[in-house]
DNA sequence: CCATAATCGGAGGATATTCCTCCGTTTGAT
DNA sequence: ATCAAACGGAGGAATATCCTCCGATTATGG
């Protein structure tokens, strides 16, 4: 493969990443190509239809987000500090993608990726709650639920850049409250209220 | 007004709060008729354009979560638990609506509604931080960005009553979080991972 | 430096989606 | 019972998105 064509392609990927941030959902191809500097015949010639782009991105930010977890794994005694690192990786590799993109995909089927991120988030969650940092009725899937509600930029009308740093240190405050010596709701909530 | 048009026009209200939560942004007018079960012609003779029927949703929420939470500032004597039941209800009332809406409304300016929002907002943020219940380096704008992350239904792939009880459940380990007396992270993060 | 196969760009017609007017029919209020 | 008010939705206009096609450009091996 060409060199020139290596990078189109590639970047076609982290803009598709980009967009589907932006927009919350599939972004037109057009102006991915436009985004990503190419023609748009550039476009469909690496990516024949929708899907085949999707799949390319949605495989790119997990592969990314899983190698570097499984890097901290190795690298980081302490369970809950692996836990956060991940978090905020994985929160800069893009992983809301994922989220989106996932149920739009139609046969996203991985089996070595999703063995790895069963292994990795099992090992993460387990280690933090066996070192007592984390309450242990906490799940992989509130785990994962948790990351979703940071991993996306919400219109909230700020600067990118402002509203990413406001992501990371509310981020810090959720994982303060998953602590297992976490106090708890003061007072039960109102039980007509929910 | 005749009852039955007083009666659609609410209805298409609340159905377009429901849809702009589901959608992410702005739903197509035809879905909205539709949802409500109302003709297309009916939904434009209440809004003509596109704006007024966004300004209404917007202010219907907002004026909802404003009042219900003027009333819990008169009735819950503890700070940080009317700062909790303000949150929670906000959610329910759609307020992740009014973040989407926002940037797309082209004059949104309701000088009653501005005020009593940060009157509120001072109010209830400076309770709970003086009650020493909360971290003092908390302002109002945090506790928006904060429910923002938690108001809006993701794409998860949950049916949604079970997202939305996540989500309810999660929001309390986020204020648990922003307690005061929360011991932070407990080592630095990585300098280069942001 | 040349030859050439690989790659690129984007105009523009085909499709799909969304908009929104118009008018005959139905309904609520007196 | 009357009728002004409100309703429904067909369907043409406007817009957005898709995606093919081919002449121009560029990377690469010799």
């Amino acid at each position: 493969m060409r060199a020139d064509a290596q990078k189109n392609r590639q970047r076609l990927i982290d803009v598709a990443v980009e967009l589907v941030l932006e927009v919350g959902g599939e972004p037109a191809r057009d102006a991915i190509a436009q985004r990503a500097g190419v023609g748009i015949g550039t476009l469909y010639r690496h990516f024949p239809d929708q899907q085949s782009l999707l799949h390319a991105a949605t495989r790119h930010v997990l592969e990314k987000s899983i190698s570097a977890g499984e890097v901290l794994i190795g690298t980081v005694p302490d369970g809950a500090d692996a836990l956060r690192q991940y978090m905020h990786l994985a929160l800069d590799n893009g992983i809301g993608a994922v989220n989106i993109l996932h149920p739009l995909l139609e046969k996203p089927d991985w089996p070595d990726l999703r063995v790895r991120a069963a292994r990795l988030m099992k090992s993460l969650v387990g280690r933090a709650v066996r070192g007592g940092a984390l309450r242990d009725d906490l799940s992989e899937r509130d785990i994962v639920f948790g990351l979703t509600r940071f991993a996306r930029p919400l219109a909230v009308g700020l600067p990118p850049d402002e509203e990413r740093s406001l992501a990371h240190r509310h981020l810090d405050f959720y994982l303060d409250g998953l602590r297992a010596q976490s106090p708890g709701p003061q007072k039960p909530l109102l039980p007509d209220s929910r």
